[in-house]
DNA sequence: GCGACAG
DNA sequence: ATCTTGTCGC
C-alpha cells in the first residue's frame, strides 16, 4: 500500500511533543469502517543490541483469521524509549512495513495504547492519523487510568477511567488470564474495538493477529 | 519530593 | 523490548 512518510522523524520528546499536539487533534473515536474483510496486526522487535527496529505486519481474514500476508522491515533506531512517546520510537519502521503489502487492511490492531494516553494519542492513534485507516490499541498492560476489579470470565470488561473520562477498556481475552488494555486508534468507538479484539482472539491471550505480529517481528533471520 | 511508567 | 527451562495451576 502506498504511504506518505512525514518528511522528518523527531528524536527528542521535546521535538516530538508539538507534533503530538498537532496530530492528537485528528483522532476520530467513532465508527467510520468498511464491512471488515482484513485484520492486520503490527509489532516492532528490536536487533542489534536495539540499534536496528523490525517492523512486522501481518494480515489475517476476517472472521476466519487465516494469514494473508506477511511483510517485514527493518529500520535504525532513531528514538529512545520514552513513556508517553512510544510511537515515534515504532511507527516509523511500522510505516515502512505496511508500506510492503499487497493488501489493504480494513483495521489495524496495534500492540500498545490507543487514547489511553496522557495526550489521548497513543501508538494507535499515530499510526492511524498517518495512513487514515482504522486502528484499535490492544496492550499487553496498563499505562495510564483505573478500573473496577473484572470478572474471571472470558468476554467480561470494565471501563478504564482517566480524568473522569472513559479512556479505554480492560478486557479479558481469555478466562482466568491477565486482561488486554484495549482503546480506540483512530477511526473506531470503543464498543466496537472490545468486540473485534475479542472476535480476534482464538485460543490465546492475545489476538491472532498481535500473536502471528510478534513472532515475526521477533525473528533474526 | 516520591512513585508510576505502553514497548 | 530482551536475557531464558522447567514448572506450577486453572
Amino acid at each position: 500500500m502506498k504511504i506518505q512518510h512525514p518528511q522528518t522523524w523527531p528524536e527528542t520528546a521535546e521535538e516530538a511533543i508539538p507534533i503530538q499536539e498537532q496530530l492528537k487533534s485528528l483522532v476520530v473515536t467513532t465508527d467510520q469502517l468498511e464491512s471488515i474483510q482484513y485484520v492486520a496486526g503490527v509489532d516492532v522487535g528490536f536487533l542489534d543490541n536495539y540499534t536496528i527496529s523490525q517492523a512486522a505486519v501481518a494480515v489475517l481474514s476476517f472472521p476466519d483469521l487465516q494469514l494473508q500476508e506477511q511483510a517485514i522491515s527493518q529500520r535504525q533506531t532513531t528514538f529512545p524509549y520514552i513513556p508517553g512517546f512510544l510511537s515515534f520510537r515504532e511507527v516509523p519502521v511500522i510505516l515502512e512495513a505496511l508500506e510492503k503489502l499487497t493488501i489493504i487492511p480494513d483495521i489495524i490492531i496495534c500492540d500498545g495504547q490507543g487514547i489511553a494516553h496522557p495526550q489521548r494519542f497513543g501508538l494507535a492513534c499515530h499510526l492511524g492519523v498517518l495512513i487514515d485507516l482504522p486502528t484499535i490499541g490492544a496492550a499487553k498492560s496498563r499505562f495510564i487510568g483505573t478500573h473496577q476489579e473484572l470478572a474471571a470470565e472470558k468476554g467480561s470488561w470494565k471501563p478504564l477511567i482517566d480524568g473522569g473520562e472513559v479512556i479505554g477498556a480492560v478486557v479479558r481475552s481469555r478466562t482466568h488470564v491477565k486482561p488486554l488494555y484495549v482503546s480506540p486508534g483512530h477511526r473506531i468507538s470503543l464498543e466496537t474495538a472490545i468486540n473485534l479484539v475479542l472476535q480476534c482472539t482464538s485460543k490465546y491471550r492475545l489476538p491472532e493477529t498481535t500473536r502471528w505480529a510478534d513472532y515475526l517481528a521477533s525473528k533474526s533471520d
